[in-house]
DNA sequence: GTCTATACGTAGATAGAC
DNA sequence: GTCTATCTACGTATAGAC
């Protein structure tokens, strides 16, 4: 064969996390094919042989996504007793907030989803349960699990959507200073950073 | 002349409101003008008469948008004591997040808001700050002002993203008792429902 | 597997008749 | 102001050569 059992692979892992930066800087629609193969230096009739249509490619890398996104929030075993706060003050930091590529996919890509099929909405439902759960069990509330999730998600949607620096940075550390203060005043298990 | 003297901004209001449910619906960038145009009876060609570009009439619309909700969040001085909780409350139904065509633009065209020129921004920027400032006047919390817009934008991209009716129900709950939690345990001016 | 060429639809926008 | 016709660009996807 002209190319290594491997290639094939190799180029759909390129493929992919090359559309994931694209996708999230500018939507995922708004990409052509021929821009996403061009970004790894190939034609966009090579596509083909990877994803039998464009819409699979999206459900790939939505899925890829939200398993990279819910394995670094749940975190594992042996994660320390603050992990919830430090990926909560990671998430609404202001370089979250001013580099979509290299960011969670929700705010960027949440409507995109929203209007997927159910199998996309499927990957990304189980991703988040994985995450409530685990910010669950850390701190012993279920409903502040989710709240927590919606806030980071919508401040960060707010701080890309507001056009002054200033605005931006004030919503990000109310939000950070809103949940630093409903920690300390109050939930079933304390267990803050 | 063979048209009303009002018939031109009859027309525009009429595209600006079929054209507000149809991007909400399914985003702004993914219908065309030619569509947008059907809608209200009219061809493509006539719609450059109301506005120079398709971009044209996104800034409208996302001023319009903004106008809306940020007078209807933000209430007026007669509004009732508990106004910011019943907003919540609305907001964050099973009801808005399965009709985006009638509901808040944040969530679904928030991120094509974030890829926007420094106009929209700015407007979208200065409803939300007349929403924050508002409710921060009500209860009294500054932070908790903008971490609620947050949560409640939050909530429902999530809401919308995932695919069971049952944990989309359980996603806006929890978020709504999160909230009346929080404001039990303790905002320093007690304005709750 | 990747290329070029191409089919085919639709996008935003303009020109000129009415 | 609205229509039809049209320009140009780009979208997804396929066919066949290498």
């Amino acid at each position: 064969m002209r190319y290594a059992s491997t290639h094939k692979n190799e180029t759909r892992q390129k493929l992919l996390d090359s559309s994931r930066a694209i996708a999230k800087k500018g939507g995922f629609a708004s990409t052509g094919v021929d821009a996403l193969m061009a970004s790894i230096g190939l034609t966009g009739g090579a596509f083909y042989s990877h994803f039998p249509s464009k819409q699979a490619l999206f459900e790939a890398l939505v899925a890829e996504e939200m398993e990279n996104s819910s394995s670094m929030l749940a975190g594992d075993k042996d994660a320390p007793d603050n992990h919830v706060a430090k990926c909560v003050r990671d998430y609404l930091s202001s370089f979250h907030a001013m580099n979509p590529d290299v960011g969670c996919a929700l705010p960027v890509l949440g409507a995109e989803i929203a209007r997927a099929g159910p199998e996309v909405r499927s990957t990304v439902e189980a991703a988040l349960k994985r995450t409530q759960k685990s910010w669950s069990a850390r701190t012993g509330d279920a409903d502040a699990a989710w709240a927590l999730i919606a806030q980071c998600v919508g401040a960060v949607v707010l701080a890309r959507a507001v056009e002054s620096e200033r605005t931006r940075k004030e919503i990000l550390a109310a939000s950070r200073r809103f949940i630093d203060k409903a920690e300390r005043k109050g939930a079933s298990a304390p267990t803050s950073s």
